[in-house]
DNA sequence: CCTCTTGCCGAAACCGGTTTCGGTCCTCAC
DNA sequence: GTGAGGACCGAAACCGGTTTCGGCAAGAGG
């Protein structure tokens, strides 16, 4: 009950403090506290610190609707989320969100989520956010090849980070994950399992991970010593269905792989539909890798070995370095990238005698 | 290009028209256009049918920051997300915030999200957001039976909207899906096909759904006059795992049930396996019947009969009636609900006889 | 014809900040 | 002793809106 009482105060009751409140309190001007507060050089140190302190113990904190008037900025960061890709995107989303809005706010920042079911109606929606203030800058999930809203927004000079890499990185932030190095990884385990032929389902070809897994299923190759064969590889399979398709296709092939690297795991689980169709046993008969570490792979039989991707953590550095960014720190300082973790868990085996 | 430029020059350029620039071209003075932009009614028709004309030529839109400077308000909707239930969000997660943020953008309004890992954490985020003036007014997925937000926000006069429906509407407005017409209908059709013991799995208890569904239920089994068998039905399961595990329980009952009815499609699936497990097949042995309507459900051998929830169309609905209620319309007119429709493909079929 | 409303709009204050522009006062060099 | 310069802060304008208050003209009523 008073614990309520309590929250409600601060609901409304309390009519907020303002800096007004704050420059009173100190004997000083509102002028003198907004630039201690933002830190000018002209304000002593000693009064910096008063105000700091002061502001610190009065619980003020600016309004930030009533600085964007003048500043133009709000404190908040934009996402504009793309519905054609969906299914792409669902299992992600709870956990990437959770990280962006908790990395957000850790500096004070808000998170603006817009959707978009066309490019066109995604420029017209970073448009609107930006006219009326309810970004001052962008995270981009899912770069692409040729990114219409790199392009965009780089030349709008407006500030974003990008999920995924860019082959022209001029003004451009980003974090990503190492999809490429675990693409080697993995071909690396099925070739020390002595897998000579192994088939690669890549994903979906206009995002920019998909080069780069590549890159890495070759370079795996390449480590192992092993030909590539082109006809042990398919593209652009992102859906569950897509990797019962190209599954199928591979396992009908007249010497056909004996594991396949998945870039998806939803793909890959769709290559255990494949196998169960041809009557063989993952693990045994034939080895599965995935990518993601989607809860569903763990709940296969066999549990699916992939890499882990943690969204909740690449959300979090995607908000921290957009906020980098915004406060005017130069792109070429704010590229990350982080290993995914390989979770072995049953789905390779050592390749079966009778070829 | 100059495509391209013509979308720069909105994004910068061009200084955005003020109000005062409207008030120049019409020979007025700034309050006047203010107060017939916002209808009020000390200025003529005539005035205001001209302000808004012209504010519609000019293209000028009040920045919401600078309003909410005097009146508070910023034209954002709230919606914070709780990671403790994640795996019931993930597959709705992205329609659902699609559908909300649509809703939002037609009506000027945009979206903040912010997320929350425990109850503690959520009414922070609650206060946060409105402290900052960064949400209006807040939406609440999945409507809990003792719902704390709902306390809260009660409490303080703050709007809300729930997704689901409250034992005790007061303050309450809710859209929700007719979960419990929906189990009704399930049972009808399970019946007529000759079903007896027909099995319950209920959700989360802990969730408003949770009780609806199973009054549903029971409606069921009293309209096709089937006494109802407490030892079929079980709750509380929301995950693949969990309806495994109940699918397995309910099949090593003494005289299990012939067809068994979810109150969650992920359930279903994993009584899927267990019925694989107990080597029964789905739409001869045993019929289930499943609801949500996820991906993964169609995709499954045999497909999932279950119910599509329009998730989409639910996040905008839910959307509208929150402004309406920021807007200050009374609760009691904005509450909805909706039938999900009933899909039948096929993981149901007649009881088998030899029983 | 004069007052009293009423309708309609302008003037100015205000909201909570930021930023420009000066104005002290102190120090230091000459 | 004095002038210049720098450190530090106050005064006031400003940002883009909203809201209060008051004034003017037209119409109603006596």
């Amino acid at each position: 009950m008073t614990a309520r009482s309590a929250i409600l105060d601060k609901y409304r009751a309390t009519p907020r403090v303002t800096i007004s409140d704050v420059a009173d309190a100190l004997g000083l001007t509102k002028s003198t506290v907004s630039r201690a507060m933002n830190g000018y050089s002209d304000i002593s140190e000693a009064t910096q610190l008063r105000v700091r302190r002061m502001a610190q113990e009065m619980n003020y904190q600016p309004l930030s609707h009533a600085q964007a008037i003048k500043t133009g900025r709000t404190r908040s960061l934009g996402l504009v989320l793309q519905l054609s890709d969906h299914d792409a995107h669902r299992p992600f989303l709870a956990e990437f969100l959770a990280g962006v809005s908790a990395g957000a706010s850790t500096e004070g920042y808000t998170l603006t989520v817009a959707s978009a079911d066309s490019d066109l109606h995604m420029i017209d929606s970073f448009r609107n956010l930006l006219r009326d203030g309810k970004a001052d800058g962008f995270i981009l999930p899912r770069a692409m090849v040729d990114d219409p809203r790199v392009a965009l927004l780089r030349d709008a000079d407006v500030p974003f980070v990008l999920y995924g890499r860019q082959a022209d990185p001029t003004g451009c932030c980003w974090f990503d994950i190492r999809g490429e190095d675990a693409m080697r990884e993995a071909v690396g385990h099925l070739a020390a399992l002595g897998h000579q032929r192994i088939g690669f389902i890549n994903g979906g070809k206009r995002y920019a991970y998909a080069g780069l897994r590549m890159e890495g299923y070759l370079a795996g190759l390449a480590d192992a010593g092993i030909a590539p064969d082109l006809t042990l590889t398919l593209q652009d399979a992102v859906t569950l269905e897509d990797g019962a398709q190209a599954g199928a296709q591979l396992l009908a092939l007249h010497r056909p792989p004996s594991a396949i690297l998945c870039a998806v795991d939803r793909v890959a689980l769709g290559v255990y539909r494949a196998a169960e169709a041809n009557g063989l046993k993952i693990g045994q008969d034939l080895s599965v890798i995935g990518y993601d570490g989607i809860q569903d792979g763990a709940a296969a039989t066999p549990p699916l070995s992939t890499f882990e991707v943690d969204n909740r953590a690449a959300g979090d550095r995607l908000a921290s370095l957009l906020i980098r960014r915004i406060r005017g720190e130069e792109p070429e300082n704010l590229r990350e990238t982080v290993a995914a973790r390989f979770l072995d868990r049953g789905s390779t085996g050592p390749v079966p005698t009778e070829q």
